[in-house]
DNA sequence: AGAGATTTGTCCGTATGTATT
DNA sequence: GAATACATACGGACAAATCTC
């Protein structure tokens, strides 16, 4: 299964597709590496750009991530190490980190945050692949 | 103020940087018009390639909407018409939308969603930009 | 309705730099 | 050092959407 240039959706958004869909159903499993940029251009006969725009599509959802010199691979999901319990007035509000943030904390690209606003004025960030909300 | 093209930050990053600036001190205001791609690559003699990179970060972080054939905006914040109770057994897990996801729920590029997943077993859907959680 | 200008979307090519193996 | 892989940046070309006259 290739990309089609005459359909009428974008070929990187056919490329990040068909490679979200390998993912999602698990042929691609999570520490999996992606073929590399070159590989896919000859693979797929596309340029360059056009590999590197469904890969941006990928990682901005989170399903990837890149390491220069090295390659792509499927993001690990990480056990979800922290539950954040919220009560009372405390209320919970969701955002993306800029791009500054997001390397002071360490995370990958299409990583949202929790900001948890305690009761008593107090702000907690918590990466949001790690962290589920619960009650009590 | 204009990008430094010896500085070891990337240009994109520097123009992103730039303009997040403004928009966050409120020097471009929710609803004001970025100046147009050639607007920008005249005023910092870069190329466009470099200020559409730009723009696809500041959309990654849900700052800005960007409308074919007539330009981008900084992103009105909506009003937050959806609070989220939970209680009990509840609990809330935040993921980014797939590419074809956000266009069936219409969302902007850079908007997580809430999975509420009810003790009863039914799962909600809610745009994370519109949603608060609280207790109760 | 139509024509033209403006603006963003997609795709390709090339070149050079940086990081890893 | 060499090979491989991704990052940045430029340029050009054409398509698609929107707006104005």
């Amino acid at each position: 299964m290739t990309v089609d240039p005459g359909s009428d959706r974008a070929m990187f958004r056919q490329l990040a597709d068909l490679l979200r869909d390998q993912i999602t159903t698990g042929k691609l499993r999570p520490g999996a590496l992606i073929p590399s940029e070159p590989r896919l251009v000859q693979q797929h006969g596309i340029g360059r750009d056009t590999v590197r725009r469904a890969m941006a599509v990928l990682r901005g959802e989170g399903l990837v991530t890149t390491e220069q010199g090295t390659g792509t691979w499927v993001r690990q999901t990480p056990s979800r190490t922290v539950t954040i319990r919220i009560q009372g007035d405390d209320w919970v509000e969701v955002r993306l980190p800029s791009d500054i943030e997001r390397r002071k904390l360490g995370l990958d690209e299409g990583i949202p945050v929790f900001e948890v606003h305690r009761a008593n004025g107090e702000l907690e960030i918590h990466p949001a692949d790690r962290a589920r909300i619960v009650t009590g």
